[in-house]
DNA sequence: TCCAAATACTTTGACGTCCAAGTATTTGTT
DNA sequence: AACAAATACTTGGACGTCAAAGTATTTGGA
């Protein structure tokens, strides 16, 4: 069921068509939902043999990533930029499945902590490799694609306010 | 909650300190997930007063473009790329709005047509007043970052199939 | 002509996301 | 010290998406 021709290019056309406004917008923002779903569609692809979606991953990621394995659920969802109730059901699966374990808080009780456990961090290397493998499923993005996307994206994520100024050329 | 670093960069420096593959990728293929999920959210909330959302905005706007203002749902799931079982979902809910009539295919009987209503057609004008006046959410890319992002992004929907060969330049 | 395979859509169920409301705890002010 | 406001997380409900299975109809050969 491929096309012969652009849908987005289709879309456009009918959208001048209709006398429409901010049709390049248009096409802008259909592009980038688009290589969304190619992207978590492929990725996901990837991670189901080894047991996870995206969302688990980059949990178990982010605890991977701290001194000791584990980082309050409010913190996660900061880094993720994801709502508490959705940080709550990935936790919730992922300590069902024994990769990460909640914790109280040593000294604030309102907080909890999610613990990376062995297997969770076994089972976050075999996922970065599953995702490295397909190259996170960017493939057919050249490295000069990658990088205009990256900058262009850049300005999106600080012009909707992602953090404050770029401390940091990226890259 | 704004953060005074780039996740992203930070994302990649982690990846790299853990000495896991494909980091350039990993930066694209995050971007373009954060990307996403800006749009999607400035999308939805210019269109929730108009009382729509994206999926059924798309569905509308694409009856809007034929002739007689109506297809087959295998057609409109083939051209918006979405499962079956979401275009009887999205057409249920157009169809309890008022704003899309499911009516017999005049020779084939597996098939149903949703037809734009009046009520339709009316609030998809007012949708795309909407969406332009928000640039589709796109507000922060420049001319030239929408662009490259459209033309990087070509290459990955090509690769990824979408659709066989550009027969035209884009715009 | 007949029938297996393909096609078109719906239904059901598993997941995931967000919002709003609820509970528990801590903070910041009087 | 006391208490309103902020913070941290969970719960329940509305929605959306997809996969798999089910029903109806058409197609494409034997």
């Amino acid at each position: 069921m491929t096309l012969d021709f652009d849908p987005i290019d289709e879309a456009a056309a009918n959208w001048r068509g209709a006398g429409w406004a901010a049709v390049d917008a248009m096409a802008a923002a259909t592009s980038i939902t688009r290589a969304h779903q190619i992207l978590s569609g492929r990725i996901d692809a990837a991670l189901a043999p080894v047991g996870l979606n995206f969302s688990r991953f980059e949990v178990l990621a982010l605890l991977s990533f701290t001194k000791e394995g584990e980082l309050p659920l409010g913190k996660v969802g900061d880094r993720l930029q994801v709502h508490p109730a959705s940080v709550t059901n990935t936790v919730n699966r992922l300590e069902a499945d024994g990769l990460v374990a909640r914790k109280p808080h040593p000294t604030d009780r309102r907080t909890t902590l999610a613990v990376l456990t062995r297997d969770g961090r076994r089972r976050v290397e075999q996922a970065a490799v599953a995702l490295a493998e397909i190259e996170f499923g960017v493939a057919g993005l050249t490295g000069d694609g990658r990088r205009s996307v990256d900058a262009a994206i850049l300005e999106l994520r600080i012009a909707a306010g992602d953090f404050v100024a770029p401390p940091s050329q990226r890259r």
